[in-house]
RNA sequence: GCCAGAGUGGCGGAAUUGGUAGACGCGCACGACUCAAAAUCGUGUUUCGAAAGAAGUGGGGGUUCGAUUCCCCCCUCUGGUACCA
């Protein structure tokens, strides 16, 4: 009898696959099936130790890896470390421990833990970023990309605390203040060097066509970088030679921008200065806003804004002066830090507009409806006009029940045109206003639901209401006072519109230019047309974007939300930016003979305001030495994200002295990326953006013939605790991977990480369920008791299938569903008393992948020599697969009233007799006539009785 | 607010080019074994109902012979995120 001891079996496979070295790859050759590179997000050493979540995600790449060997690919599957960064300099402010000794005890605790899982990585690859050997070509890399051009200096701003003498990050500024001192927050602006992603941010985009991706992680990353078309456009200032340059997507609503807003550290607050008759309250606004971080400015909800008094600037189109304010919620480091202010077609400046009082003007009336209901719409038509006041007035008529037109209806009444003009003057008190002078406004309707007529339709043109080019519905209240009159036309289709329209001299081409517009328009109903625009009138908004941009010597301009990557940082445990200053202050790369450019140990760690590499007298005598007296070392270190945007190309190469890479290695493993990377989606905005920047950057300076690092990307959820909640050191729910090893044994955690659930969805960490698996596990090694000389013909069957199964499954990362079936298999033989070695030697091959140790130790009872992952993936035979007999549902009027088993090939009329035969089915058909069938072979038999 | 994803038994989840809802596992109940318990094995387990049957995949409506799956409206949860002009 075998007994089923987790402990000994995986102490036992630990050892023996690190003696044999089962794990190491030949980078210089390539598989019988070829190459495959399959690589994990690397883990930032913590003090904590591995987590949950990478045990799974590892596992899960783990698992591929064994099944790609197993079929006959060389498989890369590296591990390494993301070293450098904030915890460790930390924990050395607060311990004095050196970070380069924490990280080092760290690194050699997530070594063993990896250990501990079985994990058939190749650790002889194993790469630190915070090793000189690996910084050294981050260096190089930086060499590279200074010398291109595609690296430079400017200023940044950023969050400073006094008190903490050091630079804040957004998040941890609390309401001004300093998340740790509380003290409050000021905005400091220090040199910085950055790297031009925006000059990338097209091909970022356009790269994702490119790529296997989860579709919601491409569409974050299109927000992320956040282009927008737009225009900029020049406004004159008045009794000035200066103009306010502005950014704006929506050109086509200049008419409506009743006023402009500066951002308060815009130049031209100060150049205007002297204009400015309440330059006091201005200064004053603009201290205010130096105290706010740019998070509190983006948060906060009220708006603020001062009136430059004594300033006008003159909208080019429409030549109206209008006002200058500066308020906080325009941002400096945006388009041009300038807006044209279009309330009527803004939320932020409607909001703005109405605390001010200012002037809100409609200039574009939207069409809305839905473009794939072409069998039946309606049309609301509506009119525009000018009451005695020349203001422009909209109004939709339909919501109030009746539909005008000369010779159409009131509630089936004719109605004549001076009837109709009498009703609107009693409703509306107006007189002035002519039939058909502007159209504005159309609607699609959507199909009237069944038994609803028109009704609904109405309610819909209501629902809709007119206005305002946003998705919100409110601006009702901008029409209360306005006089309005329209037409409505209900008709079957667009043709039957034209040919009904009644030959009314100047009404007919009205109508005719709106159905043109609305041809125009309907593949984007988002748009609408412009009004209230002089000679542009009209036009669709899409088309007066150009024309009006081009009236009025604008240009037409792309932005993007994406900043350039700013990777100073006044940190210590970072790779120290290879840079060193002549006497003039000009920077020079070190040089690719001074790397690696060491990080300095003669530092204090505590902070003093200044970067700590600037109190080493070290660096400072080493740049003396090389180049000169006079000379300067930079003294700040990157952004971790740096070490991280190439670690993918150097696992290949890692022991290689002289290149990042080599051509030939480089060749063998990344002809076009990274095969497949697995990891958490909360790197979608960072991580995977810098990467792919870094790799499209190096492609350009031809260091690499690829530009996308990661052909198919998949995410692992989070682990939670058997509530749902996510695992946290102060909820004191945090499960540690050491201790479930211990009790249920690796190959138990990694199957029921895998069989928990899908593995982009959250895993709920429930210790009462791993029995199952465990369970599972103790059958399995049970089988090795159960052996029979002779073949279940059954049993071989259903092996075949699961082959297959197993296998798409593991292609799909579709785990959880592969545990399952072999669970069932497993049942199945228990059942049926045993099976063949030659049967389980197969399905322990199957199982290897998720739980390698005791698949190994059975397989080795049954005579294998080596261990599984050096075996071959068993093959299933095609002609296997068929089933004898099939089982189909039968459904009377749709419901499930029994079910037959019939031959595959059975007829229609074979499964209908066999179903008339059975009683239980039968007593339902013969109350009544049998309306239809419908049968779906193989799956259901549906009878339609009447 | 916006964007993305999700909502199925007591629980984790399975099943979507529309075709037998609840596979597999946990838990629970009963039985076997045992002096007893644990472990193990067997049977059962969506709800209501004695049964026949009916209802049922967040709620409401629609399309269809047939909807967890497709369409419309609404609710809830999770993640991300913003005065981006």
């Amino acid at each position: 009898m075998h007994k089923y001891d987790h402990k000994e079996i995986e102490k036992k496979w630990k050892r023996k696959w690190s003696d044999e070295k089962v794990y190491a790859v030949d980078k210089d050759t390539k598989g019988k099936k070829g190459n495959y590179y399959i690589l994990d997000m690397f883990p930032y050493p913590s003090g904590d130790g591995l987590h949950m979540g990478h045990t799974e995600s590892y596992t899960a790449s783990d698992i591929l890896y064994r099944y790609k060997r197993m079929q006959g690919y060389n498989v890369l599957h590296p591990q390494g470390f993301d070293s450098f960064g904030l915890p460790a300099e930390n924990y050395a402010i607060k311990t004095g421990t050196p970070p380069a000794e924490s990280t080092e005890i760290n690194m050699s605790n997530f070594f063993k833990q990896w250990k501990m899982l079985g994990l058939g990585h190749d650790f002889s690859n194993l790469i630190a970023t915070s090793d000189p050997d690996y910084y050294k070509w981050t260096q190089s890399l930086f060499g590279k990309f200074f010398q291109n051009d595609f690296v430079y200096r400017k200023t940044d701003t950023v969050n400073w605390c006094d008190s903490c003498n050091t630079v804040i990050a957004n998040e941890q500024v609390e309401d001004g203040r300093c998340e740790r001192c509380k003290s409050e927050i000021i905005q400091k602006e220090i040199p910085a060097w950055f790297f031009r992603i925006t000059d990338f941010a097209d091909d970022l985009i356009s790269g994702l066509d490119t790529v296997d991706w989860p579709e919601h992680t491409k569409k974050k990353q299109v927000n992320w970088i956040g282009k927008s078309d737009g225009a900029e456009i020049d406004f004159d200032v008045l009794d000035s030679d200066k103009k306010i340059t502005v950014f704006t997507t929506r050109p086509d609503t200049l008419f409506g921008a009743t006023y402009m807003v500066l951002a308060p550290e815009h130049e031209l607050v100060q150049q205007l200065k002297d204009q400015v008759s309440n330059s006091d309250e201005v200064d004053g606004y603009i201290s205010n806003t130096q105290k706010k971080s740019e998070l509190d400015r983006l948060e906060s909800k009220e708006k603020t804004g001062v009136l430059l008094e004594g300033i006008s600037a003159i909208n080019p189109a429409s030549q109206a002066q209008i006002p200058v304010f500066i308020a906080d919620y325009v941002l400096a480091g945006y388009g041009t830090g300038a807006i044209m202010a279009v309330p009527a077609h803004d939320e932020r400046d409607f909001e703005f507009a109405q605390k001010f009082d200012l002037p809100i003007k409609p200039v574009v009336a939207q069409i809305t409806g839905q473009k794939d209901e072409p069998d039946f719409f309606s049309t609301g038509v509506y009119g525009i006009i000018q009451n005695e006041n020349e203001e422009y007035l909209i109004q939709d008529f339909t919501n109030r029940g009746f539909y005008w037109w000369p010779g159409g209806t009131k509630e089936g009444q004719e109605l004549d045109e001076e009837t109709l003009r009498r009703e609107i003057t009693e409703e509306t008190g107006y007189t002035n206003f002519e039939v058909g002078d502007m159209v504005t406004e159309m609607f699609i309707d959507y199909p009237p639901l069944k038994g609803e007529g028109f009704a609904r339709g109405r309610k819909h043109l209501k629902f809709y209401k007119i206005q305002i080019n946003s998705e919100e519905k409110v601006p009702l209240e901008l029409t209360e006072q306005e006089i309005d009159f329209g037409i409505t036309l209900h008709w079957k289709s667009e043709s039957e519109i034209r040919s009904n329209i009644p030959d009314h001299p100047s009404r007919k081409p009205v109508v005719l230019s709106v159905i043109d517009q609305f041809e125009k328009t309907i593949a984007q109903p988002e748009l609408g047309i412009v009004v209230n625009s002089g000679e542009f009138d009209g036009l669709s908004s899409q088309d007066a974007k150009s024309v009006i941009t081009e009236a009025v010597g604008g240009r037409m301009k792309s932005t993007y939300r994406l900043r350039d990557w700013s990777i100073s940082r006044q940190r210590y445990w970072g790779c120290p930016i290879p840079i060193v200053y002549d006497p003039e202050g000009q920077a020079h790369f070190v040089g690719e003979e001074n790397l690696p450019w060491l990080l300095p140990t003669d530092v204090d760690f505590v902070p003093t305001g200044e970067s700590p590499l600037s109190k080493s007298k070290e660096l400072h005598e080493r740049t003396e030495k090389l180049f000169g007296t006079g000379w300067k070392p930079e003294v700040d270190t990157m952004d971790t994200f740096v070490d991280s945007s190439w670690y993918f190309l150097r696992y290949p190469d890692t022991n290689n002295g002289s290149e990042f890479c080599s051509t030939d290695r480089l060749k063998n493993w990344l002809p076009s990326g990274v095969d497949l990377y697995i990891g958490g989606a909360e790197h979608t905005y960072m991580h995977l953006l810098y990467a792919r920047y870094f790799t499209k950057a190096m492609n350009k300076m031809g260091l690499i013939n690829f530009d996308e690092p990661f052909k198919i990307l998949r995410h692992q959820g989070m682990v939670n605790d058997k509530d749902g909640k996510k695992m946290s050191k102060s909820k004191g729910n945090v499960v540690n991977p050491n201790d479930m090893v211990e009790r249920f044994g690796a190959d138990s955690v990694r199957t029921y990480m895998m069989f928990a659930a899908p593995l982009e969805d959250d895993v709920i960490w429930n210790e009462d369920n791993i029995v199952g698996t465990y369970r599972f596990i103790e059958k399995v090694f049970g089988l090795q008791d159960k052996l029979t000389e002779k073949q279940n013909d059954d049993i071989e069957k259903t092996l075949h299938k699961l082959i297959k199964a197993v296998g798409e499954q593991i292609e799909e990362l579709k785990y959880n569903t592969a545990v399952s079936d072999m669970m069932k298999f497993v049942n199945l033989v228990n059942k049926e008393g045993g099976m063949t070695k030659d049967q389980l030697l197969r399905f322990v091959k199957l199982l290897s992948p998720y739980a390698p140790h005791v698949s190994d130790e059975i397989a080795e009872s049954l005579g294998e020599r080596t261990s599984l992952v050096a075996s071959d993936w068993p093959e299933y035979d095609e002609s296997m697969l068929a089933d004898d007999v099939i089982t189909i549902g039968v459904q009377i009027n749709g419901k499930r009233r029994g079910d037959i088993q019939v031959s595959p090939d059975a007829t229609e009329d074979d499964v209908m007799n066999t179903a008339r035969a059975n009683k239980n089915i039968n007593k339902w058909v013969s109350g009544g006539e049998i309306k239809k069938v419908i049968y779906v072979p193989a799956k259901i038999l549906n009878i339609v009785v009447a």
